[in-house]
DNA sequence: CAGGATCCCCCAAGATACTG
DNA sequence: CAGTATCTTGGGGGATCCTG
């Protein structure tokens, strides 16, 4: 853990890797309440398309963090569910999220704080999530 | 938190967002034990190009995560400490880079359970980090 | 409703070169 | 060594249409 650290130590890379797209962090957390279909994945997240929401649950999947399972009832059912490994993962998203509740408005401050002094700036929501 | 759950909850998103590039949480990683200059910061993270850290450098300044720091020597000297925001933060970035060691391998296994039967695709390390 | 197939756009991130 | 300026690209992610 002296030099080369990082690149060594790709195993830390590995989970970085994992959240560092738009959505998987945001579904994992869509599945913290128990096993749901893709629709009630959809509205309950808001703003992702079918089309993305299926590539990331398969992502996921592949990763062996989400499960998926269809039902063969009448009208097709399908579920997707964290699995075991998953979970250990959402605990710490959990805590992630949670630290956005507590700091999230300090890191709106700061944002405010180094742009402009544009004056009707102030972000409630919605639209304005401006940089990474 | 029942319907339109997670647009509304944008504070999490806020945070997840923080984390959704490659660079962000490496980088802040990489300031775990105290300030450090960008020379520095490449050689420990590796396979990060000059231009890449300072806008992520920037963009964690921006954002209140990281403070910079200009020391008039002759030879200009330039410091980045994670500010005390930055610091609750890393606590869980620490995390999850925690669990990477716990159960990475667990994730590269269930890739190759997933991935087809592709014999020699073992992945140690270093270049093959298929996919997010 | 689940989720493929297509087309398209944009920007994060890489490579390279230059300044103080 | 710190940082900026350009140019280029890959692919993530949006929109739309179509199927079982």
């Amino acid at each position: 853990m002296t030099t080369d650290a990082f690149l060594a130590d790709c195993r830390a890379r590995l989970a970085f890797d994992l959240l560092s797209n738009t959505w998987n962090a945001v579904v994992l957390w869509a599945l913290r309440d128990g096993p749901s279909r893709p629709v009630e994945l959809r509205e309950r997240i808001g703003g992702i398309s079918s089309k993305v929401l299926t590539e990331t649950l398969r992502r996921l999947q592949f990763n062996g963090l989400v499960d998926r399972q269809v039902h063969p009832d009448a009208p097709k059912r399908v579920e997707y569910r964290l699995t075991a490994l998953g979970g250990t993962l959402l605990v710490h998203i959990d805590a992630v999220g949670a630290w956005a509740f507590e700091y999230g408005d300090a890191v709106l401050a700061a944002q405010e704080a180094a742009s402009p002094p544009g004056p009707q700036s102030l972000s409630s929501c919605s639209q304005d999530r401006p940089m990474a």
